[in-house]
DNA sequence: TATTTTTTATTGACTCATCAATCAATATAA
DNA sequence: TTATATTGATTGATGAGTCAATAAAAAATA
């Protein structure tokens, strides 16, 4: 059994003293040596690992999307018909470990850092994409093309509507109600554009 | 003709470099010199009118919330009926003055803000609950209140939703689309749940 | 009106704190 | 004895906030 380097464990570590930095601060004015702190270590060894702040940054969010991603492939998996694709990418976007707190402070602060940031920007729309077709997998087969994809962007507004209001309340989020909003929009288009089978 | 002083003239012309230099970095770190700057003063004399560069951060924001209310109040002056009013409302805040790249910028840094700064977040609060209450002004006449306070939850979603993803594509954003889109929205909801008359 | 006096407007230069990034030095393991 | 892991101490830059000094305008007084 060969026992790994420090490496991988250090960078896991890190990226998950990063978030919930970010989580508590709620934005991404965190410092080098808060997160190293964090994870344990001093911040010349997070400087020695990750090079520069931005890409620890990047590493982070890199992460959270590639967790999310996961979900979603998992649930689609799960997933017998069209509708309950929809209803699963809705799903997973509320789940416990995706609306929390930290995760979704991290959202916001990435938001704006993607405005000045091309690397991050890149991550976003990547994001923004792959949401839209995991809607589209399920959509197109329960209206027509282009209202479908009506839809799927109603939807993703919805989702980070939801999310930035989120940000604004104490105390812990309440999923259910969100994904009951989603899903009775879902519903009424739905009932509206039933394609005839 | 009494000559006022100097100070409204300096406030108004640093709140102004404010939100342009926050639509240019596309973020609030923004320097009291840059501010000042494009302002055409130094940088002390911006802390002499504002004290500290929070104040004039709670300044700008209060400034951008107020002129969407102006706007709301007027748009709701010129609705004949309840469907009117909500209309107003949705077209008010896609209007070109409040949905350009400047303003977007600011809203989402703001929101990003306001999870450190208590007083930033006291005034989102307001914008949520004026936004709340002038769409259910128009909503509570179209159908059943509770149903109403659904429907103005997901418009508001979706409103902020709308900015969070226009923050991220390049270009000017095309307002028209994303009204329709919450139109659509409306529309159905009328259909569904429209008040027996 | 001409003058001093006071208030308002404005800034350059400075202080102080914070932080990202570096590096030489040390310890630990292969 | 070479590669890996780790850090304390340091550097350098940046930027908020202060302050004493000056300019300009307004008010008061002669």
């Amino acid at each position: 059994m060969p026992k790994l380097g420090m490496e991988p464990l250090r960078r896991k570590a890190l990226i998950d003293a990063t978030i919930s930095a970010i989580g508590e601060r709620g934005s991404l004015d965190v410092t080098m040596s808060e997160i190293a702190g964090r994870a344990g270590v001093s911040s010349a060894l997070a400087h020695h690992y990750f090079g520069a702040k931005d890409e620890l940054l990047q590493a982070t969010m890199r992460h959270i999307l590639s967790e999310l991603n996961a979900d979603a492939r998992a649930a689609l998996q799960q997933a017998g018909n069209a509708k309950e694709r929809v209803l699963a990418i809705i799903a997973v976007n509320f789940s416990d470990k995706q609306f929390q707190p930290e995760i979704i402070a991290a959202w916001l602060a990435f938001y704006v850092e993607a405005q000045k940031a091309p690397a991050l920007r890149r991550l976003l729309r990547v994001y923004a994409r792959r949401l839209h077709s995991n809607l589209m997998s399920g959509l197109s087969g329960l209206m027509a093309r282009n209202e479908a994809g009506h839809v799927a962007e109603a939807i993703a507004a919805l989702i980070d509507g939801l999310y930035i209001r989120r940000a604004l309340k104490d105390g812990t989020p309440n999923a259910a109600s969100a994904v009951a909003l989603v899903e009775d929009y879902l519903e009424t288009k739905l009932l509206q554009h039933k394609k005839p089978s």
